[in-house]
DNA sequence: TCCTAAATATGATTTTTGTCATATTTTAAT
DNA sequence: ATTAAAATATGACAAAAATCATATTTAGGA
């Protein structure tokens, strides 16, 4: 479904969603600790995310990374998107190509809905609102 | 979601479910071309399925692969668990060790019902059933 | 009984994914 | 300007998943 890096990359996003801002950046080191991920995996994903203008940095001393107004604005979805490629969602639940509406593979009927539903959520759903619905208590980050 | 093994471990199984029989055994070369999975590949998992008795094979000259009638009332989620273990299916989409009801991660909310759904059919659907379905061209294996 | 056709057992190889290491570049502070 | 602290670029390494190869065992038929 989601890729290992995608889920760390989620990780990430959603801890600078609630602790960095414009001038408060954070160093990977600072990030990697308490969502529990690797420093050099980590690292290699947010600066992929930074290039993509997903995610915001800067370097030297007080650098790291953050989060701008603009970049709160992005869906899980794009993020998925570059770390996994844009087709390992879509695909068909058992790989099959020629799987669609008129020659729908065994699972499909029950697959598809839920999936389409999914993907809309991620897609929809910007990072400030997760980062919202986080703060309220709604959600947690179980790191 | 699922491993490319359960994917063509499936496939293999839904095939043999259609085309084979106590006294109509397939052998592995018969069964990796039309469903598209490499020979040596698929022999290994229909091995290891025939070991855990989800489907049924004899060895020697006119031996093959088959489905007993009990063979087919297994459940997709049989193979699912033996290809891929438990654990694979159940997890948190984030891989949140400590996601559950009452700590909820980000995307808990959205995705239990619909993966809980996706198990359940997954668990009571027989091979049977599915194979009905395929024979009154409800739905496809577009292999 | 012997030969041959099949699955089975075992493990080697390749590819992909995940992880780690390090030299380079940029920037703030002195 | 110089230094030190940070990200960045690049690529090496490790682990897991996928794929392939082959020797062994079993069973049917001549």
């Amino acid at each position: 479904m989601l890729s290992n890096s995608s889920k760390y990359a989620i990780k990430a996003v959603l801890f600078l969603a609630l602790n960095s801002k414009d001038n408060k950046k954070i160093m990977v080191k600072d990030i990697s600790e308490p969502i529990n991920v690797p420093q050099a995996y980590i690292a290699k994903l947010l600066q992929e995310l930074s290039k993509k203008n997903i995610i915001s940095s800067s370097r030297g001393p007080k650098g790291g990374f953050y989060l701008s107004n603009a970049n709160m604005d992005n869906s899980l979805m794009d993020i998925i998107n570059i770390i996994d490629g844009e087709k390992r969602l879509q695909a068909c639940v058992l790989s099959l190509e020629k799987c669609n509406l008129e020659k729908p593979c065994p699972l499909h009927e029950l697959v598809y809905p839920i999936k389409t539903k999914f993907i809309k959520v991620l897609q929809d759903r910007t990072i400030k609102e997760f980062s919202t619905l986080i703060k309220q208590g709604k959600v947690f980050l179980p790191f």
